[in-house]
DNA sequence: CGACATTTTGACGCTGGTCAATATTGGTGG
DNA sequence: CCACCAATATTGACCAGCGTCAAAATGTCG
């Protein structure tokens, strides 16, 4: 379950630049050991809120160990679930923009978060250049993830919505290349369901079809996921009955979609 | 139409630090005046791309004038619309990432854009503290318009989707706090539909229940906003033939929204 | 052990996707 | 200048996926 911080448990109060950038899986900056800075921990109980809409940005934080839930609150105090950052996940990034942060962000387990003032990303970019790159880098990725999940979103079914995402979860819990096949799920169904732009009730109806389909075990939030893969790619589970030599046929293309036919613009 | 680049048309070929500042709507950062770097603009003719999905990044744009149109094409070679960028957004922000473009954009009309160099970017954030700030709030801008756009999507109706859509979108043609009332669409249905989650069917059904109810005007791609204020807030507009004592009643909290109830966490 | 939250499963209906036909626009060439 | 064609937009009819409502089962916490 936990990966590589055996020793950020005892000694759990600072780490070293160089440190922070293995945990958010980036290549080691140039110059990083030469650096004496050390970035204070954090700590959450589950429940514990790290960041809340509105309130003054101070800093960003970088999960070492534990789940959370971000979010955002509309008027009438619906809450959208933008998503579950794990280790190696940046929250708080959307608090740059106004210097108050744009969601919430709480603690779904026990949690340990590096914390980067913002003090920090200014004095530090000066003195190191390619600290900044990191701090790009980083809120660069949210928004790469951001779009892949509004393709997901826009694009297919529930079923298939469902299946990747806990492929996905599966793939950021195990360690690069190697995704976790046995977990149990930090979030509810609803929770789920708010970020996947599902009810809760079609997350527990997919979770039942992917299951009857033998593609994964399921006992509340207890998961073993028998075809990683195949969650990964799935596009329809439909089979109706006696799956017979229902090849793909017609199926694709669905919603605001557009095919290459206008890919207008040619180069330069 | 226009609004404040009278000279950027005769001089368009350069742009000082402040005018970026202005053009992105941000503060202008303090000792801008004393740096002598200004950037090159770069010109397009309609249809043409900006930037392509997996070339190598280079430089960041912003958009000087002119309209665009980003997105991401999947394996099957659906392509999905993340977004229409105009003049004062940030385009190409996901190629940082990488090094590598994650999306395409390309020209809706002619455009004018400021090229922010690579290289740029790292040498000016050392030379000028406040420059990093800039780039760090307009990327961060970025998630937050983002995460916004989720939220609409995942949370409204076909026609609330749309009216928001365009409310939005005449916000940001007209001058801050100054709506466009009247403008023509750079993009068709089928772009707006993939955009917002609908088919170009829905869009236009949609189009046509608004003109119905009298909130606008629709011809083709011309338009005019009768109650932009009506259309930013509009939930549902199904006033089902005589709405009679149609009071709200069931209607709210759709999907996966959660309710105040579990904003379990207490601060801190 | 009892109150409550979460999950599962079923039945029903509406929104919006699909298919199809027609109208309008814009561009191209005779 | 006008005929012709492709791209875009509009509108209608049909229906299926998923949201809604409801009830029961299972798990959790005090």
């Amino acid at each position: 379950m936990s990966t590589a911080k055996a020793k950020s448990h005892v000694d759990a109060h600072r780490s070293t630049l160089s440190e922070v950038c293995r945990l958010l899986g980036l290549p080691e900056v140039a110059g990083a050991r030469h650096v004496d800075t050390t970035f204070l921990h954090r700590h959450l109980k589950a429940g514990q809120r790290l960041t809340s809409q509105g309130e003054p940005f101070e800093a960003l934080y970088i999960v070492a160990e534990g789940y959370f839930k971000t979010f955002v609150a509309d008027e009438t105090g619906n809450q959208l679930v933008l998503g579950f950052p794990l280790q190696g996940d940046l929250v708080g990034a959307d608090g740059l923009c106004n210097h108050r942060h744009a969601s919430y962000a709480v603690a779904l387990t026990d949690a340990d978060v590096v914390v980067v003032p913002f003090r920090c990303i200014a004095h530090l970019g000066r003195s190191l250049d390619d600290f900044e790159q990191i701090i790009y880098r980083a809120i660069s990725r949210e928004l790469v993830t951001d779009h892949a999940l509004r393709s997901l979103v826009g694009t297919l079914g529930a079923e298939a919505r469902v299946a990747r995402f806990l492929a996905n979860f599966a793939d950021r819990c195990g360690r690069p290349g190697l995704p976790a096949t046995r977990f149990t799920l930090p979030m509810t169904r609803q929770e789920i369901g708010s970020y996947l732009g599902l009810t809760l009730e079609t997350v527990s109806r997919a979770f039942s079809a992917l299951a009857d389909a033998g593609l994964m075990q399921v006992a509340q939030r207890e998961l073993e996921l028998h075809d990683v893969d195949q969650l990964r790619v799935l596009q329809k589970l439909h089979a109706t009955a006696t799956a017979r030599g229902a090849s793909r046929r017609g199926d694709r293309a669905k919603r605001g979609n557009v095919t290459w036919v206008d890919m207008l613009g040619a180069n330069v």
